[in-house]
RNA sequence: GCGGGUGUGGUGAAAUUGGUAGACACGCCAGACUUAGGAUCUGGUGCUGCGAGGCUUGGGGGUUCGAGUCCCUCCACCCGCACCA
């Protein structure tokens, strides 16, 4: 009896599905073990080899564990809503629910082929309404959430209004709007409408604004990557960024956990590490510059002095002329403290317009704000000269309708902060403590004021260093900075940077771009001017979207100096070269007026407490994590459970709209974006109109259903809960979970966060979904190429039409292509000549191009000549007749076909894709060798998280090993040959080798091994020539969760009724595994000379005098004396002479 | 650019804790059986050298009695970078 695989699977996938031996039940009795691939996405293409190898991993662990005694839960699902379907719709014109219900059929098909021991009673789908009502449900949980800092945890944001109202939000800070300030009495006199914008702002899912790639030829949002070269890669239209109101999930709050509870959890460093840096916590500084007025109405600053203008219409114009004289003296000669107050008032730093040395009737008031009628006076030498008293002034000033308020010389110098802060309490008492709910709260705000910069620093240890600043160019003070001089050259830098994506603005470092927007600002310790300039290197997204420069400590600051000649300050004094950035953190700091001499650590804390003390800046810890975009202008998602009254969000379960969720997907026949933008539901308006008000035309993005469907998995039937209590706790954690790295710090990112919300919300127990992370490594592609001739002809009365398609064999091109090669005149001279045999005429510009062939037409590089011509009508050009120049310049053509010539093709490893023609299907190793054959190459291909080309030359190794394991139960003629017969020490030793190998190397998820020592195992008992039961009944068993099939099969031969799944895993006993004696190996100085075999326990005064006795070892010794013997027991003996 | 990963024979790889580098396979070579072999079995196979031997884990340097493994440095390739999922 042969080993017949194809008849073989095919009974006994039958008879698991008719016995339902995959089914799982929330049985508590046994432990519990989640066993979790990665949610696949169902795409067109089908699965490809490089799919199952984690799914094969995780099968074998699965079915192990179940061996082991484990209530095992391993199901699959799909994550079927996606871009993909809806780009396929808008080009077929199907609708996505068909295309994905298709693609999920022939993937249950192709995964059913390889024999997963998936619960499919419990599969998932993503689109599924009866699912996506829970996604919908965990939404609005966040929605009516807000993350409470002191507690650190999610709370509803029923018991944030019930705060506001005690005692408003003195203890609650923004998080959208960190200016927020309000107490109980003005959270009582806001509207209905104000109190929801401001809980806007702390709702873990709320509304903001961000920037999207908007292609104004397709009407419609682009996904970054299918933004190509600052084209859209359908159709190479032009795009530009556009802000657009967008759903955000507040992550940011949830950064600390997210970061400490990495620590707990068993994922690999690099994955850890990738998700650290992912949330990039840094702390440093946020320092205020405050802007130099060069563009202001005449005032002027005391660097840069511009001609007096008669300012606001607040003089006394008989005056004018007279006290204009005596102003410009003032403000010519300001006193120490006008000059430091004004660096805080200036340039709207303030929120307002301060005027200084202003006119008003016939007074000069030191500082004015008009909108606020506020006048700011400092008492000091000059005003005592001046005749007026300051009553009579104050009263005057009052009468116009000025608050006037009063500050001491010492006390603006010795306590600026102090007085800064007095000055904003007036402010704000003039104006409404919400100034604007709706203010854009995102990537593009700027913190305190107007008209300052403020900068995220993580070295304000070199903020003597600062030689000009950077902003973002999207940086909306941009526009108010900009000096007409520079207004052209900036509008024109901006424009070129709209068309640039992130990605090369980060990476494209060498070539600097920039732009000087005419503007200073101050440095708030040296009150130094510094120009302000945009680049595209800073982006608006990170920290405060600006920078201060310091180009003698950072490299790219050092770069951009260099190339616009911004002069350099050095602060590291020798340890900056003038040629490269010293960035290092050692050394002491230089020339940095107080700092000097002090370490970067001492220079970090001292920068920070003078800079708080004077105002300027404030301690801060910045994370590179931004709050997740939530909207997808898109059809194919969920819907939001949300209705705008009067342009105000309200959730579907609030009594103002009172809907039930789900809240379902109309069907559509048009994929088109909204009229501006939105997504194609906009167009529905009788789905979008209900009675309450709008639907939200958005729908959720890929990772929404993704990030919390390993909770479905354990309860996937509940329609009153998105998973039962029990089920949940019973369940727990996913104990492994197996999938690519590509999903480092998005995927596992968020659905982190889902979990905590759930947690911190009391509906799970438990904070963490992914106990153990295990990576799969990407399965590549191995291309083939073939190279073809473009050229010219002349000297030919009529040249062929169409022209003849020449591939010539790769040594040939590699030898023509390469003028190094010894070979390449003669190459070159010899396909003129063979080409022109071909055509024709005169050869001119001869080139050789590739062009990708489909792998199934090459036989490892060889190219099948016969099958590529029965195909290349199909799939390569057609016009002409097509000849190969073969390796030995040979010319296959249609008409003179050359049997034993070969062509010979390229290689290159990339990803497996169609478009590459390089994908192989797994059916179709599946019916060519058998799923069990295929299980098991996939694994011994190397270790899972190796990335590694397909190849599928070794499989045969495995097959074979496969037939090899089979006939020592069955023989060709005589049929079963299992016997009762004692086995052997040898056998037993064997054996119990094997299973210990395998349950440890199982446990440590390396599978790679566990083949090698069956076949080890198989060879060395095919050599004993073993038939005995005692022997190949634990082995059937262990090889079980590799090899399913043939496994149940021999299980059912050797007597048994059941399936194998149900056995145990037989242990394995040290007792036959123990030796007693080693074979050492002897090295002299290191150097292996010598095997000499002792008894395990030798003692080592006998082995050493043996050792030293041993010929070998005297011979390499040379008559050297002993200096050290070493010793190390089991392993091996070092003698150093 | 930033972050992460990987480099060992002709090929996939093994070496779990610093202790005999190349297990187990593919391929190749030679042979047996056979009408035949794309079945099966046996032997050989890192490179170099007639040989004793020498060399060898991407390159260079270091620590150690001993380094594929630890440290420094350089190089190559692959993956991710926030709207692919």
């Amino acid at each position: 009896m042969e080993y017949n695989f194809g008849e073989i699977e095919r009974k006994w996938k039958a008879y698991w599905n008719q016995t339902n031996v995959y089914k799982v039940s929330n049985d508590t009795s046994r432990p519990k073990c989640y066993v979790l691939d990665m949610f696949p996405y169902p795409s067109g293409a089908g699965l490809h080899v490089g799919h199952p190898l984690g799914y094969i991993a995780s099968d074998i662990y699965a079915r192990y564990k179940r061996l082991k005694g484990f209530n095992v839960l391993h199901p699959m699902g799909f994550d079927a809503f996606g871009l993909p379907a809806e780009q396929y719709a808008l080009e077929t014109g199907q609708h996505p629910a068909d295309t994905t219900e298709k693609n999920i059929a022939r993937y249950r098909e192709q995964l059913d082929n390889i024999g997963f021991c998936y619960d499919w009673s419990r599969e998932v789908r993503t689109s599924d309404a009866k699912y996506y009502k829970w996604t919908q449900w965990i939404f609005l949980q966040l929605f009516h959430s807000w993350y409470d800092r002191a507690a650190q945890k999610a709370r509803p944001i029923s018991e944030l209004t019930n705060i506001f109202a005690a005692s408003g939000n003195a203890g609650h800070p923004c998080p959208g709007d960190d200016k927020l300030h309000f107490d109980a009495a003005t959270w009582s006199s806001y509207s209905a409408e104000q109190q929801r914008a401001v809980l806007m702002h702390y709702r873990l899912a709320y509304q903001g604004h961000a920037q999207v790639w908007w292609c104004e030829a397709l009407g419609t949002v682009l996904a970054n990557d299918e933004v190509v070269n600052g084209v859209s890669e359908r159709g190479g239209h032009p795009v530009e960024r556009k802000l657009m109101r967008q759903w955000f999930l507040r992550i940011t709050e949830y950064a600390d956990r997210l970061l400490s509870s990495l620590d707990n959890l068993d994922w690999s460093d690099a994955m850890k590490e990738m998700q650290r840096n992912w949330i990039g916590k840094s702390s440093g500084a946020i320092v205020r510059f405050n802007l130099s007025p060069s563009l202001s109405e005449g005032e002027g600053d005391d660097t840069q002095d511009q001609p007096l203008k008669p300012g606001w219409n607040t003089a006394d114009t008989s005056m004018y002329n007279l006290i204009g004289e005596f102003r410009a003296e003032l403000k010519a000669n300001p006193t120490e403290a006008e000059k430091i107050l004004w660096q805080h008032l200036r340039a709207s730093q303030m929120g307002v317009k301060f005027r200084k040395q202003h006119i008003i009737g016939r007074f000069i008031a030191d500082f004015v704000c008009l909108p606020a009628k506020l006048i700011i006076e400092i008492d000091g030498k000059i005003h005592d000269s001046q005749i007026e008293a300051d009553a009579e002034r104050t009263a005057y000033l009052e009468e116009k309708g000025f608050k006037v308020i009063r500050f001491k010389n010492e006390e603006v110098i010795s306590n600026t902060g102090n007085v800064v802060n007095e000055i904003r309490k007036h402010l704000s008492d003039s104006k409404s403590g919400l100034d604007n709910p709706d203010a854009d709260n995102t990537s593009l705000s700027f913190g305190e004021g107007r008209g300052e910069v403020s900068v995220f620093t993580t070295r304000p240890d070199t903020i003597f260093g600062v030689d000009f600043l950077v902003l973002a160019p999207e940086h909306t003070l941009v526009d108010t900075i900009t000096t007409d001089e520079q207004r052209q050259a900036i509008d024109e830098y901006r424009q070129y940077v709209k068309s640039r994506s992130e990605r090369e603005r980060m990476s494209e470092v060498k070539q600097v771009t920039g732009c000087f927007t005419g503007a200073y600002a101050i440095h708030p310790l040296t009150h130094n001017r510094v120009p302000v300039w945009i680049a595209e290197y800073v982006l608006a997204g990170y920290g405060t979207g600006a920078i201060m420069a310091v180009p003698s400590g950072d490299d790219r600051d050092h770069a951009f100096a260099k190339h616009f000649n911004i002069p350099i300050t050095n602060i590291f004094g020798d340890q900056y070269s003038g040629e490269a950035a010293y960035s290092d953190k050692s050394g002491n700091i230089h020339n940095s007026g107080f700092l000097t001499g002090m370490s970067v650590k001492e220079a970090t804390e001292a920068a920070i407490s003078a800079l708080e003390k004077i105002g300027s800046g404030t301690r801060r810890t910045n994370y590179r994590l931004r709050d997740a975009g939530f909207s997808r202008q898109r059809y194919w998602g969920e819907p939001f459970p949300i209705v705008y009254i009067n342009d105000i969000p309200y959730a579907t379960d609030e009594a103002q709209v009172s809907g039930t969720l789900p809240v379902e997907l109309p069907h559509v026949k048009s994929y088109k974006p909204g009229p501006e933008g939105q997504g194609p539901l906009a167009n529905v308006t009788e789905w979008v109109n209900t009675p309450a008000g709008q639907r939200e035309t958005n729908t959720m993005p890929g990772y929404a259903g993704s990030s919390w469907y390993f909770l479905r998995y354990m309860d996937p039937h509940n329609d009153t809960e998105f998973a039962g209590r029990a089920a949940t706790d019973y369940w727990n954690q996913v104990d492994i979970y197996v999938g690519g790295t590509e999903h480092a710090v998005g995927h596992l990112l968020y659905s982190r966060m889902w979990t905590k919300v759930l947690y911190d919300l009391g509906h799970i127990g438990f904070d963490e979904p992914f106990k153990k992370l295990l990576n799969q490594g990407m399965i590549q592609g191995s291309s083939r190429f073939m190279y073809f001739a473009t050229f010219s002809v002349t000297g030919l009365t009529t040249s062929p039409s169409p022209m003849p398609l020449v591939y010539v064999s790769k040594s040939i091109a590699d030898s023509f292509s390469n003028p190094k090669q010894p070979t390449h005149g003669e190459t070159y001279q010899k396909l003129h000549e063979t080409i022109q045999n071909i055509v024709g005429g005169t050869i001119d510009s001869l080139t050789i191009n590739n062009t990708r062939v489909d792998i199934s037409l090459v036989n490892s590089i060889e190219l099948d000549i016969t099958a590529f011509r029965s195909v290349r009508e199909k799939q390569y050009r057609t016009d002409g007749p097509t000849y190969l120049v073969l390796e030995d310049f040979s010319v296959d053509s249609p008409i003179n076909r050359i049997s034993d010539g070969k062509y010979l093709c390229g290689a290159e490893v990339e990803k497996m894709s169609k478009s590459k023609y390089n994908v192989v299907n797994p059916d179709d190793i599946v019916k060519q060798y058998g799923a069990d054959t295929f299980r098991m190459y996939e694994m011994f291909l190397g270790p899972i998280e190796v990335s590694k080309p397909w190849d599928t030359k070794g499989i045969e190794g495995v097959h074979r090993f496969l037939k090899k394991f089979w006939r020592l139960y069955n023989d060709e003629q005589s049929g079963f040959i299992v016997t009762d017969e004692a086995p052997t020490v040898a056998e037993l030793r064997t054996l119990h080798k094997t299973l210990k190998k395998v349950s440890e190397d199982i446990e440590r998820f390396s599978f790679n091994t566990c083949v090698s020592q069956f076949m080890i195992c198989v060879n060395e008992l095919a050599s004993a020539g073993c038939h005995k039961r005692a022997i190949l009944e634990p082995l059937a068993v262990a090889l079980a969760s590799f090899a399913p099939h043939i496994t149940e099969e021999l299980w059912h031969q050797l007597g048994h009724t059941t399936t194998v799944l149900d056995a145990a895993f037989p242990e394995h006993n040290d007792k036959f595994i123990a030796e007693n004696s080693v074979n050492y190996a002897v090295s002299i100085n290191g150097k292996k000379r010598a095997e000499i075999e002792f008894a395990l326990d030798a003692p080592q005064a006998d082995i050493e005098a043996a050792v030293l006795a041993d010929a070998t070892v005297q011979k390499w010794m040379e008559g050297k004396p002993m200096k050290k013997f070493i010793f190390v027991k089991g392993k091996m003996i070092n003698v150093v002479v």
